[in-house]
RNA sequence: GCGAAAGUGGCGGAAUUGGUAGACGCACCAGACUUAGGAUCUGGCACCGCAAGGUGUGGGGGUUCGAGUCCCCCCUUUCGCACCA
């Protein structure tokens, strides 16, 4: 062993170890309980981030933490590999997206074997590799046989300069991020995935998922947004039709003062045929973004269409207005609006002089009266009033009641609605899994057959940024139709890398199955028991997840409901966002280490500097760590310096997993300091441990004898014990910080207890007590560890001669008598302030501690002189003297 | 804008879920050892105050013997908003 600690040697030696005894290889064993931990795959973004060490160590910690426990455990890993980065460098470098690709797989895997993760490898996948999309290409067709998946219209950032399709992200204030150009919206023929289908299951479901982080589940549960109320037909004024809208409102139906369209809905077209000043407002509504976002903080405009419809009860005529701010993609595209009881419909119509009236009054009495000038709107619920007959009603009945009258008046009826949107999958762009099908201007849409997949993507295209490369291969485009053998085109758009993602957790059980998308090892290895990653895919990924397992549940592939059985969401690593505008009005960002930053005297940033140019650079305030924003922290070199069990205990103990974490290094010398303090402890003691070990085989009652023990003895094993009890309560609630807080302050312990003084009588007893408890201590220290910092947990494990592998150790005991005392101490209070400390009997009951508490000098000075009211006693924590 | 969270010393965080606020670290200060140290060890460290004591968990109210924790209002920050992954 040497005497100081060298993290190079400590972790080469236990990763050979490891690697030679194939530690991690996961295998089938239905005889003994499995756990299953997963961690979000990573996207080969070039090198690992911040976020990734985070999310990968608690992972491994959890993975070790359950293998001492007695499963048997997988831990896989794989590579989100399509995706748009890999196209944006092919567009700088010039390299082949899978070049590209390939090349940072090679390196980021070595450098989480770097850091030592227990990972079974023979596992790895990748998703750009024929052998795994060409089951998203056999999944896809089996959902269009099903008519889960469809086709419809669209809409997409256009880029007209590009002549190209902008994802979100490469829209930047409305203008494309390349040329500078306004983006335009444009429909375009796309694939889609009946999930709506799916939305009562996958909303009903998440009460079964208890594993599950409460947020999580209430922002799936709002993004799937169910709700009641009632579709309203308002006919069209020449009888041509009628315009249909949902609201979740119907009892105030008889407030509504006028109708607003989408810009794209037909109704809008039509009327803008004969009034140019319309038409180049609705042109004006199809610029900009797709975003939400976007849409939603938009100033609200409109304009009136000249067209009218008729109130379906009171035969009113209302005008139809077209407003930026109704969306085509949800609902029906258009509106009933109800100023006094709508807050947007208040600001519009306020806006336009449009007219309020008032058809709800409050229960309370607060907003009783009908009168101008508005100040604002009321949306709460009360009672109906200027409703005619619906007048003087509550929410349920008015709802009712004019549900049936419009049912009535075949002019509407109750249903339920959901904001849960169909999944659009199509994507034009190069690097990802081709969609399988053949346009055959005989026979339409083909799809490819089962024994002609996988559609192979070429991996020599590079990008260019006009458009799919795609279209420009005869060798790809070129096919003959599987029908009729004349002359065909492929199809040339992508697959969304979002279903890539949708069931890589099923693949994992059966990487090296050919003949089938999963096997029967599925059965054995899911659901995932546990998953860990980023709170930013609380619900699309999460969510694709879970429909995708379902469709394949009910295509009859897996007996599984629910992927994931325990989500951790792991907090997001954030950093300090620096750019600058470029030439074209596009953005460029600066990395942290390239500025100087200023700041005011309460810490806040007030401005930065280049340090390249001294020039002034935007400060874009705090966010997450991103190759895009150039904020990310490297974190070869923290691993380099310091070694992988230095970077993984300072990432587990600077904060809780789920916690948001602004990075900052400054901590990670006392992860260092600790863990050769850890070392050099070890060292100091071996003689004392190998005394100890050989106490244990001769096989003394030194373990059992405490009783006579010394009290350094018995206080420092008490301390060790509780540390260990609050370790093993943390592990459990996934609060690593102070798992590893409790490894620190056992050391302190271990370190203070002093070797016995050799005095006679109590020489013997003492010195067998200190072997035990020093030797019990580090075998408890090393076992916590274990899971944290694996690698000198390992080395100190051999080095002092405890039995086996670290890795496969027990996870330790609390030993409960060793917590026992005589004596415990109350805290004392005189009107809930702190005035003192008392100790009592463990036993005392009630009189006997009230009578030390009142007979304590420190409380007396308090209430002498004063009535006592009350005096509460909570056992075994505290006293409070009420005067 | 909508949905979801978070806010505790100079900093990261702890407080076993209504019971001693600041565990464990970082930084800093003082001392010891050393030829030297950015190594190691010992001690100190919320704020005001000489002390007694008082104040204190983003701000303002409330419930309670007792509130960082529960309730109401507000502010700030982060995440998501369907083509970043």
């Amino acid at each position: 062993m040497q005497e100081k600690y060298n993290h190079r040697i400590v972790e080469q030696e236990a990763q050979e170890h490891w690697a030679s005894t194939g530690a991690f290889r996961a295998i089938e064993n239905s005889a003994r309980p499995k756990y299953y931990c997963l961690s979000m795959f990573p996207y080969p973004s070039g090198k690992l981030h911040m976020g990734h060490v985070r999310n990968y160590t608690i992972g491994d910690v959890l993975t070790r933490y359950h293998r001492m426990r007695g499963f048997n455990v997988m831990q896989p890993m794989g590579w989100d590999a399509f995706g748009l980065p890999a196209e944006n460098a092919a567009m700088a470098n010039g390299v082949p997206p899978a070049m590209w690709t390939d090349e940072n797989i090679a390196y980021m895997k070595q450098q989480l074997q770097a850091l030592g993760f227990a990972i079974d490898w023979d596992r790895e996948l990748r998703t750009c590799e024929p052998a795994y999309y060409r089951w998203n290409q056999w999944l896809f067709l089996r959902m269009l046989e099903k008519g889960i998946a469809y086709q419809r219209t669209g809409v997409v950032n256009w880029d007209p300069v590009d002549q190209t399709v902008l994802a979100n992200e490469q829209v930047i204030d409305g203008r494309g991020w390349r040329t500078g150009a306004m983006v335009e919206k444009r429909e375009i023929p796309m694939y889609y995935l009946r999930i709506t289908a799916y939305a009562d299951e996958l909303l009903a479901e998440l009460d079964r998922l208890p594993g599950w982080p409460e947020r999580v589940r209430t922002m799936q549960a709002n993004w799937i947004g169910r709700s009641e109320g009632v579709e309203v037909a308002f006919p069209y004024e020449d009888g041509s039709g009628a315009l249909k809208v949902f609201t979740t409102r119907a009892d105030t139906l008889m407030g509504a003062t006028y109708c607003a369209v989408a810009a794209e809905h037909p109704l809008a077209t039509r009327a803008a045929e004969g009034n140019p000043q319309l038409a180049a407002f609705v042109e004006a509504c199809k610029r900009g973004s797709i975003m939400e976002a976007d849409i939603a903080t938009m100033e609200k405009k409109g304009m009136p269409t000249g067209l009218f419809v008729i109130h379906p009860l009171s035969g009113e005529k209302l005008p139809v207005w077209v407003a930026n701010y109704v969306l085509m993609g949800y609902g029906e595209g258009a509106v009933m609006a109800v100023p006094a009881h709508d807050e947007r419909d208040f600001e519009f119509a306020t806006r336009y002089g449009l007219p309020i009236r008032m058809v709800i009054a409050s229960t309370t009495g607060a907003y009783e009266t009908v009168a101008a000038p508005w100040i604002d709107a009321y949306a709460e619920y009360g009672v109906t009033v200027n409703s005619g007959a619906f007048s003087g009603l509550t929410f349920e009945a008015a709802t009712d009641a004019i549900a049936a009258a419009l049912e009535q008046k075949a002019l509407g009826r109750k249903r339920v609605q959901y904001r849960l949107r169909d999944w659009g999958i199509s994507r034009q762009r190069y690097w990802g899994t081709p969609i399988p099908l053949i346009h055959c201007t005989e026979c339409g849409n083909v799809p490819v057959p089962d024994d002609q997949l996988p559609v192979l993507l070429p991996e020599d295209c590079v990008p260019d940024g006009s458009g799919n490369p795609l279209d420009k291969r005869p060798d790809f485009l070129d096919v003959p139709c599987p029908q009729c053998a004349k002359p065909a085109r492929r199809e040339t758009d992508t697959m969304d890398t979002f279903v890539d993602s949708s069931w890589y957790f099923l693949r994992f059980a059966c990487p090296d199955e050919d003949r089938a998308m999963v096997d029967e090892r599925v059965r054995y290895w899911l659901p995932v028991d546990q998953y860990i990653g980023g709170i930013e895919h609380a619900i699309l990924h999460l969510l694709y997840s879970r429909f995708w397992t379902k469709v394949m549940r009910d295509l009859g592939l897996i007996g599984l409901d629910e992927p994931f059985a325990n989500l951790l969401t792991q907090g997001m690593v954030l950093n300090h966002i620096f750019s600058r505008r470029n030439e074209k009005g596009g953005i460029s960002y600066l990395t942290p280490e390239e500025v100087v930053v200023q700041h005011d005297a309460a810490g806040r940033v007030t401005g930065a500097t280049s340090k390249i140019d001294q020039q002034p650079v935007d400060y874009g305030g705090i966010g997450t760590m991103s190759k895009s924003k150039q904020n990310g922290v490297d974190p070869q070199g923290l691993i380099e310096e310091y070694g992988a069990d230095t970077a993984r205990f300072f990432m587990i103990f600077t904060s809780p997993p789920e916690q948001t974490l602004e990075w900052n290094d400054a901590g990670v010398e006392g992860a260092s300091r600790f863990l050769r303090r850890l070392w050099s402890f070890v060292y100091a003691r071996k003689t004392t441990i190998d005394l100890g070990l050989d106490l244990r085989r001769m096989g003394t009652t030194a373990r059992r004898d405490w009783s006579t023990a010394p009290l350094e003895h018995t206080g420092a094993r008490r301390e060790i014990h509780l540390n260990l009890k609050q370790a093993a309560f943390d592990m459990e609630r996934h609060q690593f910080n102070t798992v590893a807080s409790a490894c620190m302050k056992i050391l302190n312990t271990l370190e203070r207890i002093s070797r016995p003084v050799h005095t006679g009588e109590l020489e013997l007893r003492g010195t067998t007590t200190y072997l035990e408890v020093v030797t019990e201590g580090t075998e408890i220290l090393l076992s916590l560890l274990a899971p944290i910092t694996p690698h000198i947990a390992h080395a100190l494990w051999r080095a002092v001669g405890f039995a086996g592998d670290i890795v496969d150790a027990p996870w330790p005991e609390v030993d409960e008598s060793a917590l026992a005392q005589e004596e415990v101490e109350l805290v004392l209070q005189v009107n809930g302030k702190l005035r003192g400390n008392i100790r009592v009997a463990k036993d005392a009951d009630r009189a006997a501690i009230e009578k030390t508490a009142l007979d304590d000098p420190g409380a007396r000075r308090f209430i002498d002189g004063q009535t006592i009211k009350r005096v509460v006693i909570v056992p075994g924590r505290l006293v409070n003297v009420v005067i």
